[in-house]
DNA sequence: CTTGACGTTCAAGACACCTTGAACTACGTA
DNA sequence: TACGTAGTTCAAGGTGTCTTGAACGTCAAG
């Protein structure tokens, strides 16, 4: 069931080398997010890494940053800047690409979540609607049934679509409200 | 990226020759939504047939409506049963076990976002709180990205808060409400 | 004690997915 | 044209997870 939260690979340790510490703790962290949101490791531990240094890395430097192949790479970049997590970005001369992070938290995960969760939930409303249409003739407690389903989905979907609204809404809102709290409960170091 | 519905699987097809048109739809329909949060397809199946059945079944009876072999039947109910997403329950003689679900949705969903969402975020709340006490020598820029993440972090763990309690709290109410619709745009027999 | 229905376990195999790295394209420079 | 760097592609191999089915309890009836 859990997922391993494997934050030192041997191989990535070496690798990684040159990652600062906290680098290396929150990329892992926001990899493991990713991870278990159904999406690589990878994908996470990049964008975080863009978005932690706050300016655009070529292909190669992640590389060696995260410890990905050639291939990787190339791969994990462009799914993410088709996804419109980073973007390729040319500086002046004649430069390789770079990437940089979205750094708009909300409308990502905005885009995820009506992109992935919204496509699915759609289906199984569909699904369990022509269930509830070819039921009709069946017993009435099984059409109820389906019927709690169909809403339950209904029910889910719109939480979905309230979460990004809302969240959108008060983006910068929120993080700035919480913020406070946060930093708080973490001035005290620890006993 | 987007798994496949499969919803007839050739030998699925043979093997759950016995379920009625709408309980196959339903009980796939389920059986991806589950699959696609991680958990296995046959979980969502199972727990499906035996909600809209609204009857114990034994295992036999689950393998051979659903096509599973003797040992997923086996393994599949005591997870779902540790899970309390389904209860064992043995009739009066001395019939074998049969399992009925657990029909409170809300309260499973609650389970499971508590159990494992959160349990997720926690640890990379505890990540990216470390990695913040970490930088804190670091430049100051980085320190409110980190700062960004934990509070995004903390947001998604109120979120779901909030869905399980709200949607625990009108549970019976919101489907209740949102049924009149859901049956309303079907009895429209599309054109 | 034997038989049969019911369940469980677990090693082996099937399977899906991820990663790798070599071959290849593109493009600018000497 | 030859060469070097950047980047892409894809077949081959690796990894972890799921499923299967045979072997093995258990229990009650014959």
């Amino acid at each position: 069931m859990t997922r391993g939260y494997m934050i030192d690979r041997d191989d990535d340790e070496a690798a990684s080398g040159r990652l600062e510490p906290w680098e290396a703790l929150a990329t892992e962290a926001v990899g493991t997010v990713i991870g278990f949101w159904n999406f690589k490791r990878n994908h996470g531990r990049v964008w975080a890494l863009l978005y932690l240094r706050d300016c655009a890395l070529s292909q190669s430097e992640l590389q060696d940053a995260l410890g990905l192949s050639k291939g990787a790479a190339s791969m994990i970049t462009r799914e993410l800047e088709t996804w419109g997590v980073i973007r390729r970005v040319r500086a002046p001369g004649d430069a390789p690409w770079r990437f940089e992070a979205e750094t708009d938290l909300m409308r990502m995960i905005g885009r995820v979540l009506r992109e992935r969760e919204a496509e699915l939930v759609q289906r199984v409303r569909h699904d369990l609607e022509e269930a509830e249409r070819l039921a009709r003739p069946g017993p009435p407690e099984v059409r109820r049934r389906l019927a709690r389903l169909s809403a339950l989905a209904l029910l889910v979907d719109g939480a979905l679509r309230t979460f990004v609204a809302t969240a959108r809404f008060d983006a910068s809102g929120v993080v700035r409200v919480l913020l406070p709290n946060a930093i708080r409960d973490r001035k005290r170091p620890r006993a």
